[in-house]
DNA sequence: GCCTGATGGTCGTGTTTTTAGACCATGTCG
DNA sequence: CGACATGGTCTAAAAACACGACCATCAGGC
């Protein structure tokens, strides 16, 4: 068992540039609220209650580069904008339903975890 | 920052409350390190290459806390500090495992999509 | 005509979070 | 003695972020 395994993500390595855009306090909340159907931006800050206008935008534009979601413009006044997920981030939700199907079930128990860590 | 004010994520969300925790950056990063097996403090520095002492103890201890990974202290000089996942770390992980399989399947698509959206 | 409201942001400023680096205790090795 | 290793903590500086103001535009009420 040499040494060699120390570094374990390689510099061009897909799990840490996915992660480090995933990972990221607000990604997975505005794909998990736009997996439901396409919203607007003001539904998106309504949804998730408390994000800022200027988050929400970064993150936004940053999934849409990465091709996660789709932006349609609509030219009427007041102007209309409606986020969808592209079919890439359909795809990537089906993986992540099973993170959160893990979470419902899992969460009493860090509840209890987190308490007990609290007095012990 | 009023913290209870969601709309679409109630109050007492599981899917909100693992989100937070996980979704920072850094927790899903070391996670995926200790998923290869047991890995003291200064291992996982270096592994993962770019995190500040301070964050890899903050994120170690609240994983600890929600009950993800395990601690164990050997009482030796220098003092050894190993890390492991818990069962509920471990289980965790085998969902994230899908996550990282889709990454690694779909990072070319995503690179070029940044690619793309740069340019035009 | 004028004021108000709605929309999807951007900008500037102040606050919070994260980083880089020094520092600590302690025993081993040279 | 003096350097080295470990697992952190503490502090000051840098980066990220939140909050409110602001913008252009048109509809509707007055």
């Amino acid at each position: 068992m040499p040494a060699d395994e120390t570094v374990i993500f390689d510099q061009p390595c897909p799990i840490r540039d996915v992660l480090d855009r995933i990972g990221d306090q607000w990604s997975l909340l505005v794909l998990e609220a736009l997996s439901h159907g396409t919203l607007r931006y003001s539904d998106l800050m309504r949804g998730i209650g408390d994000i800022s206008k200027q988050m929400l935008a970064k993150t936004l534009r940053r999934l849409e580069m990465d091709g996660f979601v789709t932006r349609k413009v609509f030219a009427e006044v007041p102007p209309r904008v409606e986020y969808s997920l592209s079919p890439l981030g359909r795809s990537f939700m089906q993986q992540v339903q099973g993170m959160i199907a893990w979470a419902d079930a899992n969460h009493r128990d860090i509840v209890l975890n987190r308490r007990a860590y609290e007095q012990g």
